[in-house]
DNA sequence: TTAGTTTTCGCCTTATAATCGAAAACGTGA
DNA sequence: TCACGTTTTCGATTATAAGGCGAAAACTAA
């Protein structure tokens, strides 16, 4: 049998969160498991993760999915055998779903822990979940899923914190991003806290499609010659001795 | 119905090629497909495409495996529904494996091209497998996988020429392995060619572990502080003023 | 010995990230 | 209204790593 699974992130009171629900009964019944379920005849998998995260859990508003790796082992559940197709869903921290009495989020540290013990191998997942958000928020825009649609740089700053596990530069933030031109500003500025402070400028990212500047040029192509041959009068349009 | 495919791929005269086999029966009689096929009960996908290959094709060399992708489309074959998680596998350029009759090497670029034609969605999968290797050539010692044992910088530039697609400066390659540690003289020295020359120092890579120095270090996480406070006297033992 | 080939190494330039500190822009309370 | 604390923002500087270039090294063949 096939079945999809998502490890749904969310920073939540400065902590990257999950959601997860408690199983009700066995196998691993009070263990708390990652929504997700049997793959439909008609849909492909990433389909069928939208589709059950919608109906079980009331989340529409995922930002972003990706899959992350397939899960195979023929023990990795009890009684049937399951083969699961793993997804990184994130939903921005201004979202706050309505979630069923079963369904709660939980601190990835903690649940990586042992806390609440986690179904199966879903803890696994979760840390897969984790690596791989915390790789590509270095070097994509992945940012945006879980930012709100304007943020300051100080917001983004707690947000990426948050998501890392480290303290996070502003400065550097500021222009790492700036300069991939994933940074956009918008014009606005947000009021200053009860203590006053200067007021901080609104941004968003340019683009909500992942866009990467060159990821990881290392041993990229040679630069294109200016003008190997012919066209050289175009560069060099009445130039003096 | 689950299934597993893989890309293998390999240099061969001084091109990235793939393992491809000429289906005799419909769907897609005489097109090109992955080796590979269905999941058995007792094992997960990777014993399972690794079996698969040993057995259809004599593929018992291949370096490297890793999980791709799962395609999951309703209609990517005719007939049954058909999930199929795809591979990506890779073969040392010394390698020569005994093929079945029905099965061949072709350059990727050819292959991507419509020549020979894939059969199903199996074009998309080798567009992906060589996009992966590519993009982790650049940032792990993945090299080590398409390479032999030992090796000269000039063959291994030749490797990465042929794998990336486009020109590789020596002297460059050489440092920036060298600099992630992955890059190890053996000390022996290979026989100059024919034409005579500078005999080139041997290498190896350091392991064979996808050991990766330090991915994509931005946004990476401050220095720790050299002694914030006690154990002080441990790194400063018997130090006068 | 000389010419030709290939490899290897050092120096320099460029690109980008990280750090530091000062200035800017706001509230608050004397 | 005027210092003062707070927060944000920007510029200058440093650090690190990659890319490019050319000279020197180490060999073969004539």
């Amino acid at each position: 049998m096939h079945e999809v699974l998502a490890a749904v992130l969310q920073v939540r009171d400065g902590q990257l969160q999950v959601l997860l629900w408690q199983r009700g009964i066995e196998p691993d019944a009070g263990r708390w498991a990652l929504p997700g379920g049997r793959l439909g005849d008609s849909e492909d998998v990433q389909t069928s993760v939208l589709r059950q995260l919608a109906e079980k859990v009331d989340v529409r508003e995922v930002a972003h999915v990706e899959q992350l790796q397939v899960f195979s082992a023929p023990d990795r559940m009890p009684q049937r055998r399951t083969v699961v197709t793993a997804f990184l869903g994130l939903v921005p921290c201004v979202a706050d779903p309505v979630l069923p009495d079963d369904t709660a989020w939980h601190p990835v540290t903690d649940a990586l822990q042992g806390s609440p013990p986690t179904a199966f191998d879903h803890g696994l997942i979760v840390r897969r979940a984790r690596d791989r958000l915390r790789a590509k928020l270095s070097y994509t825009n992945l940012g945006f899923a879980l930012a709100p649609p304007e943020f300051t740089i100080s917001r983004l700053r707690e947000l990426y914190a948050a998501a890392l596990g480290h303290r996070v530069s502003a400065t550097n933030l500021q222009r790492v991003l700036s300069r991939r031109g994933v940074l956009v500003p918008t014009g606005g500025t947000a009021a200053p806290g009860p203590s006053g402070g200067r007021p901080a400028a609104l941004y968003r990212f340019a683009e909500r499609g992942m866009r990467i500047t060159d990821p990881f040029a290392v041993l990229r192509p040679p630069e294109p010659q200016h003008a190997p041959e012919g066209a050289v009068h175009l560069a060099d349009p009445g130039a003096a001795p």
